[in-house]
DNA sequence: GTGATTTGGTTTGTATTGCAAACTAGTTTC
DNA sequence: GAAACTAGTTTGCAATACAAACCAAATCAC
C-alpha cells in the first residue's frame, strides 16, 4: 500500500526563521544572539521568541554571559538538533523532487 | 554586504499539505479531489480549504464536473503554479544546504 | 553626576493560520 | 422511503508567527 509518501514535516523546523537559524548554527557551531538577528534579518522579538522554541524542543543549548559587561547569548546546537535537522531535510526531499519513482 | 543569505520563502507553499499537493499534481498533471485526499492522507475539510487558497493565489486550477452522477472536483497546476514551486524550492536549498561556501 | 541614547534582549498583544468537526447536497442501498 | 455512503464546504477554535512595546544595564553627552 504505496499512498502515504509524504512523511510528516518536523513543524518545529518547517518554519523559516527557525530553520535559518539551524541553518546558521549548523555552519558556525557557535553564535551569538546578535549574529543571529544580523544573518537571519529578524527582529529581536522574534528571533527570541524562536531560540526559545528550539531550546525548549532541546534543538539548541542558550548560555547567557558577558562580554565584558554586556550581556551576551550565545547559541549552539545539540545533537538532538542537528539529527532532526538532518531528519526534517531527508523527509522533505520527498516532497521537492516528483516524479522520483519511473 | 552579503549578511542576507535567507530569501523569503512562499509562505502558501511553505506548508506541509499544500506542497504535497502541489508535488502531487507536479507528476501527474490533473488529479481529483479524493486522489489528493488519499495521497495526502489529509482530511477532506482541510484540503477543501487548502485548494482554494492555491487557486486564488492562480497556482492551480479546479474544474467542477461530474462522473457520471456524482460530482468530482479536477485540480491541476498552472504555469504560475510550477514557476512558484520552482522558485520555493531553489529558496529552500539555501536553508538545506549550510556551509556551501569554502 | 544626571539625563539621553544605545545595546541586548524579553514580554505582550494581535492578526493569521491550520485543522478537524459539523454541516450540506446529492446518491445508492435496503 | 429511511439509512448510510460519497463528495465536498463552512465554521469555530486552538496554535502560530510576528512586531510593537517594554525592561535593564551600560555608555555617551554635557
Amino acid at each position: 500500500m504505496p499512498p502515504a509518501p509524504f512523511d510528516d514535516l518536523d513543524p518545529l523546523l518547517h518554519q523559516q526563521l527557525r530553520l535559518a537559524v539551524m541553518s546558521v548554527l549548523l555552519t558556525v557551531q557557535d553564535a551569538e544572539f546578535t549574529f543571529l538577528k544580523e544573518q537571519t534579518t529578524a527582529t529581536a522579538g522574534n528571533l527570541s521568541v524562536q531560540l526559545t522554541k528550539l531550546q525548549e524542543a532541546g534543538y539548541l543549548t542558550i548560555t547567557k554571559g558577558y562580554k565584558g559587561k554586556v550581556p551576551q547569548t550565545r547559541c549552539a546546537l545539540t545533537p538532538v538538533g542537528i539529527a532532526a535537522f538532518e531528519t526534517y531535510v531527508t523527509a522533505l526531499q520527498r516532497y521537492l523532487q516528483p516524479k522520483r519513482d519511473t
